[in-house]
RNA sequence: CGCGGGGUGGAGCAGUCUGGUAGCUCGUUGGGCUCAUAACCCAAAGGUCGCAGGUUCAAAUCCUGCCCCCGCAACCA
């Protein structure tokens, strides 16, 4: 429409820019995937970038002489660095590239992975590798591209407005859940849809349940049985001892492959077997029929043993809770490395504690309530992103920010003079049909009164031509015409949008087509 | 023929590249246990792996065709 989307009309202008020869490294970079099929993952994001390049890549314009602000272009005062050639260049620039020492920039790079979403693929993929071969630089080893966290099955944007604020999830249960649900729900590279109750569930089943209950019953029994402390003996040949050093490879592996959820599926696994070994040694049972003997001394230790390394391996996920964890196991450790995954970490005789669960179950369905009454929709139930547009805004904040979305500052007030300029009229629809392989438009015939007009309406979603046939609707009569899908359209049809679906205008079927609308 | 992703027990998903008893979590049902957070353990029920052909001793997996869903792009004047 000439406009941009906050109204401002497109301007054409003309500069001059410098070009970075993308052009060139095509066959290079095609080459350089070949040879390193791992370089981009997963392979689905692989085959998309080699297929991008093998269709062409034009050079890139990388300097504006236009703005001001920005890094002056070497030689060239007039122009500064444009966006991506600056932006890509701070991963190694942040490293002192350039500088007389490089002594940070020769131990950090080449970096081991870019870690990136799936929208700036392009970018690093592409551009990053031909700039750094443009340079003599070396590549990073690989570009590992995330999905999309989604809310009800489309993508979380500020535009939009179905944003998830995590910070009341963070307020109640800390980061750390937060964190493991996000590593656990979704399956890497792809993407997951969020909900408050998907994330309750994990919260529940995995956390309260089992990785937090585990504990719990572990430590009590140590603490009951050996007088606070943990079991004066270790034991380096037994059941969980042979589960956890099968399990401990699978996880590195899993974690080395970036593949979070299956190395979570791991320490699950352990978790599991804990259980059932703690069940198939009754340890209850043992201690009223001989006492804190050394079986059970064995039977408790493996168990805290087993513990320690679950949470040990927790710790990458969950931070600040393993770090709790593994101080009330009596086996506190700053920053665990590979090497605490040892079985035999857990000292032998050491006060333990018990302590409050450390992750409290939550009722869900009072938890969701609770949430609803307290005027904010619970996450699942929200009805469309114009209401969601309210968490913007922070309840304390004054007006939310939609009245301002939907009532314009004085200074966009139309007068209403203006406003007669618009020539709003009742036109009957005398035919109608879909727009080949157009998804929303209908071309329309509409009678003015005056005489007939074609017009495209973009409301095929809500209505079917046959439907519409003989209504009548109100337009803009004077509006510029534009051709959409190659169909001239000379008005506009006035409906009204609910989160993208329109709903069109109803008009007493009594008004004559040409009636003006004021 | 615009580009891409997907269709697997009630729900959400792995598995498909490298064919060989269909797996995980939640939920459901029955039983067990009482150390633990109504938690834990065991067992069971529940699936024509979108449809139709083909290749094969063997197909969720490979090939062909088709149907449906979802993104992106092009069009909400």
């Amino acid at each position: 429409n000439g406009k941009c989307e906050n109204g401002h009309p497109v301007e054409r202008t003309t500069e001059q820019n410098f070009f970075f020869r993308l052009s060139r490294f095509q066959h290079p970079l095609l080459q350089f995937y070949r040879e390193h099929p791992e370089f981009i993952q997963p392979e689905t994001r692989y085959n998309e970038v080699v297929s991008f390049v093998e269709s062409g890549l034009r050079d890139l314009s990388v300097s504006r002489t236009a703005i001001t602000w920005g890094i002056p272009f070497p030689g060239h005062p007039d122009h500064v660095v444009y966006v991506w050639l600056d932006a890509l260049t701070n991963y190694i620039s942040a490293l002192d590239f350039g500088a007389n020492d490089l002594a940070k920039f020769n131990r950090y790079w080449p970096a081991d992975v870019h870690l990136i979403g799936k929208d700036i693929l392009r970018f690093h993929a592409v551009y990053w590798p031909a700039f750094l071969m443009a340079a003599g630089i070396e590549l990073p080893k690989k570009i590992l591209a995330h999905g999309w966290w989604l809310r009800d099955q489309q993508k979380i944007s500020k535009s939009t407005g179905n944003v998830v604020r995590p910070d009341y999830i963070i307020d109640e249960f800390g980061p750390d859940p937060l964190r493991y649900f996000l590593l656990r729900e979704m399956v890497f590279g792809q993407d997951q849809n969020y909900s408050d109750e998907s994330f309750l569930n994990r919260y529940n089943a995995d956390l309260a349940n089992d990785l937090g209950n585990t504990l719990s019953r572990a430590l009590k029994m140590s603490a009951t049985y050996f007088d606070g402390s943990t079991p004066p003996i270790s034991c380096d040949d037994n059941d969980l001892m042979r589960a956890a050093s099968a399990i401990v490879p699978e996880y590195l592996k899993s974690m080395d492959e970036f593949a979070f959820t299956r190395a979570l599926d791991a320490v699950w696994k352990l978790i599991i077997a804990i259980n059932g070994y703690i069940v198939a040694k009754e340890p209850w049972k043992h201690h009223k029929e001989h006492g804190a003997d050394p079986v059970l001394a064995r039977v408790i230790w493996n168990t805290l043993e087993s513990l320690r390394i679950v949470w040990t391996m927790m710790t990458p996920f969950m931070p600040q809770v393993s770090a709790e964890a593994l101080r009330r196991l009596g086996a506190p450790k700053e920053s665990p490395t590979r090497e605490d995954l040892a079985w035999g970490g857990l000292p032998a005789g050491v006060p333990v504690e018990a302590g409050d669960p450390i992750f409290p179950r939550i009722d869900i369905a009072t938890w969701l309530s609770s949430r609803a009454s307290q005027g904010d929709t619970p996450m699942d139930e929200r009805p469309d992103p114009d209401s969601s547009a309210k968490e913007a805004a922070p309840e304390h904040a004054g007006p939310p920010a939609e009245t301002t979305q939907a009532m314009p500052p004085d200074a966009t007030k139309v007068s209403i003079d203006q406003f007669f300029e618009i020539d709003l009229r009742v036109a009957e629809i005398l035919s109608a049909e879909r727009i080949e392989k157009s998804k929303k438009l209908i071309k329309l015939r509409v009678s003015t009164g005056d005489g007939e007009r074609t017009l495209v309406a973009g409301i095929a979603t809500k209505y079917s031509p046959e439907e519409l046939l003989g209504r009548k609707v109100v337009i803009v009569a004077n509006l510029q015409p534009a051709t959409l899908m190659g169909v001239e359209s000379n008005g506009m049809v006035l409906a009204a949008s609910i989160d993208g679906e329109p709903s069109l205008l109803i008009v007493d079927s009594s008004v004559p087509p040409g009636t003006k609308v004021k």
